[in-house]
RNA sequence: GGUGGGGUGGCAGAGUGGUCAAAUGCGACGGUUUCGAAAACCGUUUCCGGUUUACCGGAGCGCGAGUUCGAGUCUCGCCCCCACCGCCA
């Protein structure tokens, strides 16, 4: 949600954010409208409230004949305009919820994800001397991946980790929960279904766009959540905390799922793109200054990048552009790993700073010299399934196998999966 | 799933239809006092609108609806917490 004391002051300050994100402007004038239908309408309410309270303080003990009269004609036109007024309100809401978190200035502008910069390249791509298989078909043969039996039982777009697969998947979750926790993190393993009014409050499912992006489960008014940030964020809803408490960090690591809906056809070989996936996130509240946050940011960044690093993984870091940036986010950088099975550099991760467009729906606040002010939040991916399959791809040899990063050999026990066939 | 109890301000805890925005206690912040501190005293301690220094008004007692001239207080639905029983990884 955008600051509406600011849109109220000055509304120009969104019309280039959506003209730039290839939203209608018409947002803009609708909600304008819509506010000052709202306040002419609060206005009339607040002064029938008015005299309804002054009638009912006149009240000694039983009210008079006439005291009754006023008081029921006051109900009765109260009645009326307080329906309208409702109903202004949440049409005033629905729009203002529409409009976009105002890119950061140096967010590239562009259409889609073609307009992407890259901003930065680690390493290089591997040289093989023979094909180099997709993590597919070496899963395959390897017997550390099974889509096709995932296939019948539970349907497109779901896989089986299998023998040193499941162990390297493990191992990768657990040695950035390890890393990132050291780093002075606190450590979540968070609920998986959240109340759908828990998914609608925090703002996630009010874009359209995402309306069919959770599974839910109606009879119990539950909803899986589709990244650990959504049941972790949500912790602090309804919250004014001590300015002592930040930065507040957390590393969650959770399975996260999702109906992939609108993406037939796409990213359709391997596991790249399935319905349930494993992922250790970092979430992270600041003080509401876009200079830390902004900080936080490139330090969240940086986790990111040393864990891939430590992988020995070849990446870029992109600079995600004003039509391609998810509506609460200020500035989204994603990390595009190389994958030589598919020849293509495919998105691992990204790092968001959202500044206070979350808080201000969540509710959470900071008091700051006896003044309540929105948090910022920061969501980032620490490592995802994905890293793995890039390590399958980037570090298969000859004879089939794949060798093991070094720094995960301690909790994997094996330095190179071989076919056991 | 069954039975019983309960959800009030930062916390604890009164209040059961009309000076209740809410007693009382504790805490935090600001001020007075002090060389400084403690104590004491005064003020503040949610959100919104209007006017804009200090002013006025409205909302807010888990959430939502209802009854009433008037609801923290009555009725209904929902959510959550606690205790015991049952079931169970």
């Amino acid at each position: 949600m955008i600051d509406i004391n600011l849109f109220r002051k000055n509304p120009d300050t969104f019309r280039k954010s959506l003209i730039n994100r290839n939203k209608p402007v018409k947002l803009l004038d609708d909600a304008i409208k819509f506010d000052t239908d709202y306040r002419t309408l609060l206005k009339s309410v607040e002064g029938l409230r008015a005299n309804q309270n002054l009638i009912s303080k006149s009240v000694k003990g039983q009210p008079t004949p006439e005291q009754i009269t006023q008081g029921k004609e006051i109900k009765t036109k109260l009645k009326g305009l307080e329906e309208k007024l409702k109903a202004a309100e949440s049409e005033l809401n629905l729009i203002l919820e529409e409009i976009p978190n105002t890119p950061a200035a140096d967010v590239p502008v562009g259409k889609d994800e073609t307009g992407n910069v890259v901003i930065k390249t680690v390493g290089t791509k591997p040289k093989f001397d023979f094909t180099p298989l997709d993590h597919q078909d070496l899963g395959l043969k390897l017997n550390i991946i099974d889509k096709n039996k995932a296939g019948e039982l539970s349907g497109a777009r779901f896989g089986y980790y299998q023998n040193e697969g499941a162990i390297l998947e493990m191992a990768i979750m657990f040695y950035a929960i390890k890393k990132i926790t050291a780093k002075g993190f606190q450590t979540m393993l968070p609920p998986l279904m959240v109340k759908s009014q828990t998914e609608w409050g925090c703002g996630y499912t009010s874009n359209k766009n995402l309306m069919g992006a959770y599974y839910s489960i109606p009879d119990d008014n539950l909803v899986f959540i589709s990244s650990s940030e959504h049941s972790v964020v949500p912790y602090h809803q309804n919250e004014i905390l001590p300015e002592s408490v930040f930065p507040l960090k957390y590393v969650n690591f959770s399975p996260c799922f999702r109906r992939e809906s609108g993406t037939y056809g796409k990213d359709m070989k391997g596991m790249l793109r399935v319905h349930h996936f494993n992922k250790v996130e970092m979430n992270v509240f600041t003080l509401p200054d876009l200079k830390i946050s902004d900080a936080m940011q490139l330090e969240m960044l940086s986790v990111e990048e040393e864990i891939l690093s430590d992988f020995g993984l070849h990446y870029q870091v992109l600079n995600c552009c004003t039509g391609d940036l998810p509506q609460p986010n200020r500035r989204m950088y994603d990390i595009n790993c190389w994958f030589p099975g598919l020849d293509a550099y495919k998105e691992t991760g990204s790092c968001s700073n959202c500044a206070d467009y979350q808080a201000r729906r969540l509710n959470t606040k900071v008091k700051i010299n006896g003044k309540n002010e929105f948090v910022h939040i920061l969501n980032s991916t620490a490592v995802s399934d994905r890293a793995m399959l890039a390590i399958i791809e980037n570090f298969q040899t000859k004879d089939g196998s794949i060798t093991i990063p070094d720094c995960l050999r301690s909790l994997t026990d094996f330095s190179v999966i071989k076919s056991h066939r």
